[in-house]
DNA sequence: CTGAAAGCGCTTACAG
DNA sequence: CTGAAAGCGCTTACAG
């Protein structure tokens, strides 16, 4: 069966399209009478406006796109969460589309996105996304764009963002407070804001507090994977017999670690304190339990949209963009991979 | 500035929009020169098809809806995946909405999809849902469905599903070949089709080896979490203490009790042997390593974009449906919270 | 209170 | 090889 049209309806109550169309919308200028037929009518035959022939009158498609590096993922499903959420309180769908951290491919996808007429578009960059002329193109077209988490500080858009380097130099710094002398970093690639902006915070904290920086004590990792995480720990001891202490981007890394440090009878936080970053739930489970930076996904998400909601406004009152920068909260949580400072100088 | 649209190339070049289009899509009737000529323009412009026009004249969305009940869960996630990767093959873009296991977001979500005149939907079933109305609107509005993992047999659709019976079979008998004589089960919610079939196969393992079925040692979870995991770990304990081993639906769960047990010297499994479901790969992380049912999560999303995207190209056709159920295959994936039924025989 | 008409941006059967 | 015309299903300024 073809899906009901205005013009069925208005035909099988004798009355213009025109009638029938404002009757639905609930204009003034229409009788009581009308509009009860019509509305009657419609539910009867469970009529439902055909999107896209709104869309291409009235220019707003009700549908923005997402482009996260990765799906299977705890920090982006929750994100991706968050953005659904907020997106349907306002009538949005969500057009999810995923890089797989390549650039290639974004680029590929903002085409189609644009091609869709979404109304904008929220993205984390991929770590292979090096140069910026695909959200150019958005911006050209005055598609709204927020970047959260993985951003480019040089794209003129609203964000959202944690501030690494703070959350970086917080987790060292307790660290530091723990007695830790030679302290390693996994560091994810070179590419991504977030990677060199937890680094410097790394690196800064060091300095702050006397402790020499050692470059062959910080690890590039690609994938950031469970197994990266295993394979790095086992090179970091051979390679440093002294260290004490490291600072890992991702609790899924560090959780790689920290089995693998299992394994080899190291023990954590005896021999080497360990803190992630995420606060993944699973990093209160293993044992250790991991102290970790919280870094709030869901509320990115919503925190995103919102910001994309108030733009694409913006643009339909013709009012200029007000770009903003959103940092929002994290935290360290202190568990068991470090001893705990409080304890240690009491 | 607004988007090209193919009326200004027409009109730069000084030809009809209908030449235009033709050109664009290479027609054979029109000339190579012509060709050229559009094509470079369109590119210089970045031109690109309005996709609403296009779809109020093909009746074509190139657009599917997709419905979880949860994104941020490791099996969907890697569904979601899978069907993103495979409609992307194929030109389709996925909207994603999340029932958060409620039955009434789920019915206004199919709305919001037929609204939006997606050409297919792909779906998981919430837990609340019971009746299967709105499913029906998809049927008679000739919308393909495919439903995935948690289906509802009475409806008439193509299905991917696992054989959750015969698993649970598996699991079960893993635990009975292991000397277990007291068997628990955590299951799902009442309604979902899985969680009924995953009983069922637990109950009749039992009965065909003659271990005796006990009621009580069946216990109901609502949400399916960690937190329940360890907070029926620790009733099972008080309500039998006889238990020598547990199917459990759900690796996250199982990881819940585990942990509960470890916090209170339980040993694993020593004194009670434990099978989860689903082989996240934390569940080869967990102290001891949990034996599980292998569930085929992104191979799902591909089979049931495939089966959808089928049915679509039927329609198309104006060829009659023919529904499928895929049933895809699981393992028994045997680790350490089971004693290796393998070497206790030899 | 009602409706004819224009138009959103395309595609395609048809005529020349 | 090219193009005028109809139409997809709506919305809305305008006339009556």
């Amino acid at each position: 069966m073809k899906p009901v049209t205005l013009k069925q309806i208005a035909e099988t109550l004798g009355i213009s399209i025109t009638t029938a169309s404002k009757a639905l919308k609930d204009y003034p200028d229409v009788s009581k009478k009308t509009k009860r037929l019509v509305k009657e009518l419609a539910e009867t035959l469970n009529y439902k406006p055909n999107a896209f022939a709104v869309t291409l009158r009235t220019k707003e498609s009700k549908t923005i796109g997402l482009i996260v590096p990765e799906v299977v993922h705890h920090f982006f499903s929750s994100v991706i969460k968050g953005i659904i959420a907020q997106a349907e309180k306002k009538g949005y769908l969500v057009i999810i589309l995923q890089s797989n951290e390549s650039y290639e491919l974004e680029k590929k996808q903002i085409d189609l996105l644009l091609s869709k007429r979404v109304d904008g578009v929220l993205i984390s960059l991929a770590n292979g996304t090096g140069d910026f002329k695909h959200l150019n193109d958005l911006m050209v077209q005055d598609v709204p764009l927020v970047m959260f988490d993985k951003i480019a500080k040089i794209v003129n858009c609203s964000k959202v963002i944690i501030n690494d380097r703070k959350a970086a130099y917080t987790a060292t710094q307790h660290l530091i407070d723990n007695g830790c002398k030679r302290i390693a970093h996994f560091r994810g690639p070179l590419l991504p804001q977030n990677s060199i902006d937890r680094f410097l915070g790394y690196k800064q904290a060091l300095v702050d507090n006397n402790v020499p920086y050692d470059p062959s004590l910080v690890y590039i990792l690609d994938d950031m994977s469970f197994d990266e995480g295993k394979y790095f720990a086992e090179k970091l001891l051979k390679d440093h017999k002294d260290v004490d202490g490291i600072f890992i981007n991702t609790d899924l890394v560090a959780i790689g670690a920290i089995t693998k440090f299992n394994e080899m009878g190291i023990k954590i936080p005896d021999d080497i304190s360990i803190v992630g970053f995420s606060n993944w739930f699973m990093s209160s489970v293993i044992n250790p339990r991991l102290t970790t930076i919280d870094q709030p996904g869901y509320k990115m998400g919503k925190t995103a949209f919102k910001l994309l909601y108030k733009e694409i406004k913006k643009k339909k009152e013709n009012l200029p963009p007000n770009f903003k920068t959103v940092e929002l909260q994290t935290e360290l949580i202190i568990r068991e991979s470090t001893k705990q400072a409080s304890l240690s100088k009491t």
